[in-house]
Formats: C-alpha cells, sequence, structure tokens
DNA sequence: ACGGTGACGCTCA
DNA sequence: TTGAGCGCCACCG
C-alpha cells in the first residue's frame, strides 16, 4: 500500500496492520507497537489512531487496551462498544469478556 | 483490588 | 528546535 499524503510511516504501519485482524477479534495498542518493532510505542499508537483518515475503512474500534477495558475513541466509547458489539465482541461494564480468547495474535 | 503518577514514543505548534 | 500533549502501560502506596 502507498503511502497517503500528510501522513507518516509510522501512521501507515498501525493502520495497515490494524486491518488484518478479523470482525469479532481485538487487538492491543502494546501489542500493535510491538508487531512494528517499537516496543514501548502504545502511546504513539493511540495517537495514530486518533487520527484515522480513511474510518472505517481501517477498523480503529478494534484495538483496545492491553487490560481488557475499551480504551479510547475519536467519537466517544459508547460508539466504539455498540461497534464491537454488533461484530460480536461481548463487553460487560466496560471489560471485554474472554478478552484473551478473542486478542488476535498477529 | 484500586487510584495516582512517572515514563514513554511520536506528532504538531 | 523545543516543548506540550496524547485513544497507554507499569509501578507503586
Amino acid at each position: 500500500m502507498k503511502k497517503q499524503h500528510n501522513s507518516t510511516e509510522f501512521e501507515n504501519k498501525v493502520w495497515q496492520n490494524l486491518k488484518r485482524v478479523p470482525r469479532g477479534r481485538v487487538t492491543t495498542y502494546k501489542a500493535l507497537a510491538e508487531v512494528l518493532g517499537y516496543f514501548r510505542a502504545a502511546r504513539a499508537v493511540g495517537n495514530a489512531l486518533s487520527k484515522n483518515p480513511w474510518a472505517p475503512k481501517v477498523p480503529c474500534h478494534r484495538a483496545v487496551k492491553s487490560n481488557g477495558q475499551i480504551g479510547g475513541y475519536r467519537s466517544g466509547i459508547r460508539k466504539k462498544t455498540v461497534l464491537l458489539k454488533s461484530e460480536g465482541v461481548r463487553i460487560n461494564d466496560g471489560i471485554i469478556v474472554d478478552f484473551k480468547k478473542i486478542l488476535y495474535k498477529f
């Protein structure tokens, strides 16, 4: 995939890898950073996702926190929760049910 | 278990 | 060039 205007390589890598996560599964900011080769850049990943220019093509709602909580979302975690539920992810009080099981392994 | 806090990698002003 | 600020994480009490 070629680089988009006004975006960095780092951001492009984040979006590319996020697209590998299938429906009904999730990944974490930390895992995303690690698969890119940046082992402490979880925060930077969140930063990149908040600027995702091709929503909803890139499923940025499938990126969550490493402890199974939902994490942030540009238009509200309510929306993110609804989206995830519509894909079959079960969420209880802001915590992903069976988080370990639906966590996508790169 | 649980809230506060320091540190981190990356962008943008 | 520098500093602030983030969709986080790990470590403390």
